[in-house]
DNA sequence: AAGGATTCCTGTTGGC
DNA sequence: TGCCAACAGGAATCCT
């Protein structure tokens, strides 16, 4: 599921084949995303040029010159390059023809993405609310604990706010509270200083060694010219509940936090402490 | 105000 | 083997 540093890698493949180049039409298969697409999107992306892309938290940001085309890729959302002759596929919702004859796809089988156009980024929803990017600057341990002393909701819950820091999901937020040694459970305000240092740096880690390695590849995701990621290969206890630490051998547990399945080892991670 | 529950959706998996 | 329930989860929105 697109995290940060899957949205980074979808980010990069897709750069380098439409920056400069422009829209020629717009095809949209099924308008019922998470929120259904505004029947002037195609209107808006039809004969514009590309013009930069980048990314914040996890949406990509096209620039159109008149506007932005805003994508979240949701839980299951990828965008790939087919040769107009290709079959669609399954779940193939919006599709972009690009003046050289090519089309970009989004395909998304549960709908939990979007896709927008807006003339300015802060008429998004909560755009102005979201935390700070995790590889920046801004994100550091004194931020960190001076959110964290204000309450007492678990870390895990904490990390995974995009008010308090962005891009970090399921997978790396458990992955870094695993490399830190604290527990999911664990209150915010029960946090040490010396603890929010390992867990922004751990948090930092995590993201750019999976950028590194073109993202975590659980089902399906693939870049924009169909590569998986193999971040997957180095999952300490994402998806290893009932089996056996690697670093103690101890069982890997689970609790749900937030409706969503929080593993760790209860020898590396107390929750005491 | 803060925080927890609900909601959207489909593919996969486990139990009987 | 087939059927159904449970589960996976990002984040807005609706409660309390």
């Amino acid at each position: 599921m697109p995290e940060l540093p899957e949205v980074e890698t979808t980010l990069r493949g897709l750069k380098p084949h439409i920056k400069g180049q422009k829209i020629v039409d717009v095809d949209i298969r099924n308008p019922r995303l998470r929120w259904r697409i505004a029947d002037d999107f195609a209107t808006h992306l039809t004969s514009s040029t590309v013009e930069s892309l980048e990314r914040r938290a996890k949406f990509i940001i096209i620039y159109l010159g008149q506007g932005y085309w805003v994508i979240h890729l949701g839980m299951s959302g990828s965008l790939s390059f087919h040769d107009s002759s290709a079959a669609y596929l399954k779940h193939d919702h919006v599709i972009i023809h690009f003046q050289q004859g090519y089309q970009l796809r989004y395909n998304d089988p549960r709908r939990f993405g979007s896709m927008v156009f807006v003339k300015d980024l802060s008429t998004l929803p909560s755009w102005q609310k979201l935390g700070p990017e995790p590889l920046s600057d801004e994100f550091d341990p004194m931020y960190l604990i001076k959110r964290c002393k204000k309450t007492s909701k678990p870390i895990k819950s904490m990390i995974m706010d995009q008010h308090v820091v962005v891009g970090v999901g399921n997978i790396y937020a458990t992955e870094a509270l695993f490399l830190s040694n604290i527990h999911p459970a664990r209150s915010a305000n029960t946090i040490t200083h010396q603890e929010c240092i390992q867990l922004v740096k751990n948090i930092q880690q995590c993201l750019h060694q999976a950028i590194n390695m073109g993202g975590t590849t659980l089902k399906d995701f693939v870049n924009p010219d169909s590569r998986s990621g193999y971040f997957q290969q180095t999952l300490q206890v994402y998806g290893r509940e009932g089996k056996s630490c690697y670093v103690c051998g101890s069982m890997i547990h689970s609790v749900r936090l937030n409706q969503r399945s929080s593993p760790f080892c209860e020898n590396c991670q107390p929750i005491n402490d």
